[in-house]
DNA sequence: TTCTTCTTTAGAATCATTCTAATCTATTGA
DNA sequence: TCAATAGATTAGAATGATTCTAAAGAAGAA
């Protein structure tokens, strides 16, 4: 078995500047930073505001119009899939697979349900000239007051 | 067979003063025009804005604000069911039964699906003091470019 | 370097929704 | 029939998330 070792600093943001290449973005600081705090450690399910935030936090500032033009482009290039559960702020997920959600009401939290474990039956497809371009399922889960 | 006649205008306003006092709500101008436009004819998914257009059209106005505060109250009545799509406006659906929506994206229009077509698998559940509330499938249609 | 193109950013603008506080109205029971 | 009262409506302000604008800054190419 090998152990795994923390990769030194600047391997860390040379994949990231590799992967936005990789992407058709240059690599500037702020977006090495967003990557970095977006994929550094696993699956996550973001908000704008909660990003800004973390990297307000960071040496390297990032504006939230910033965070905002970021979250989209990666979108856009499939690094990230964009997540409307409620009707106010929109997530940003870091898991790009097929898998579905428990959405927690009270905190707003979402947890990944891998995809194989939700049967859509076939359903009946509308006027042709249109494609499903996804199935999203939402569990939305009441913090129970027991 | 029996042939389907309109009902008289004053049977559909009793009727919708009906449905309102049943939900404990008083039976104001503005509510029975709202009860009428949302009810009146087959199932809706309605935006406030929607409604609130239509309302001006009428010869009884009502107040974006009032819109709101009745399409809430419709919901927490179990009348209506709020639908969380996009991370934009909210949509509410006159139908309350158990069932799934289809929603195309470049017009922002809602269409029911069956609830019996969709067959969601067991999920494992998370943890105990927490209660599904709801499970919402939502299958984005993209209106194609062929 | 130097030029060009892309990127960042502060702040204003927009959009949906909620709040506030003043005015109005449905209900009720003298 | 008529207050009195609780509940409802409303204009406009406030909020919160997101987008836009336009000016200044940084990256890549030559
Ligand atoms: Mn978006
Ligand atoms: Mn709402
Ligand atoms: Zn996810
Ligand atoms: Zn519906």
């Amino acid at each position: 078995m090998t152990m795994s070792t923390t990769p030194p600093i600047d391997e860390v943001a040379r994949d990231a500047a590799a992967r936005l290449r990789a992407a058709g973005l240059r690599p500037t600081r702020q977006r090495v930073a967003l990557v970095r705090a977006l994929f550094g450690q696993g699956d996550r399910h973001v908000t704008a505001e909660q990003l800004y935030a973390e990297t307000q936090a960071l040496d390297v500032g990032v504006s939230l119009a910033t965070v905002y033009n970021t979250l989209h482009q990666f979108t856009r290039a499939g690094l990230l899939r964009e997540l409307a559960i409620g009707s106010g702020r929109s997530y940003f997920d870091t898991n790009t697979g097929h898998h579905h959600h428990f959405f927690y009401e009270g905190t707003g939290q979402l947890v990944d349900v891998p995809g194989e474990l939700v049967q859509v039956a076939s359903v009946p497809l509308p006027p042709k000239g249109t494609e499903v371009s996804g199935v999203d399922v939402i569990i939305r889960i009441k913090d129970g007051g027991c």
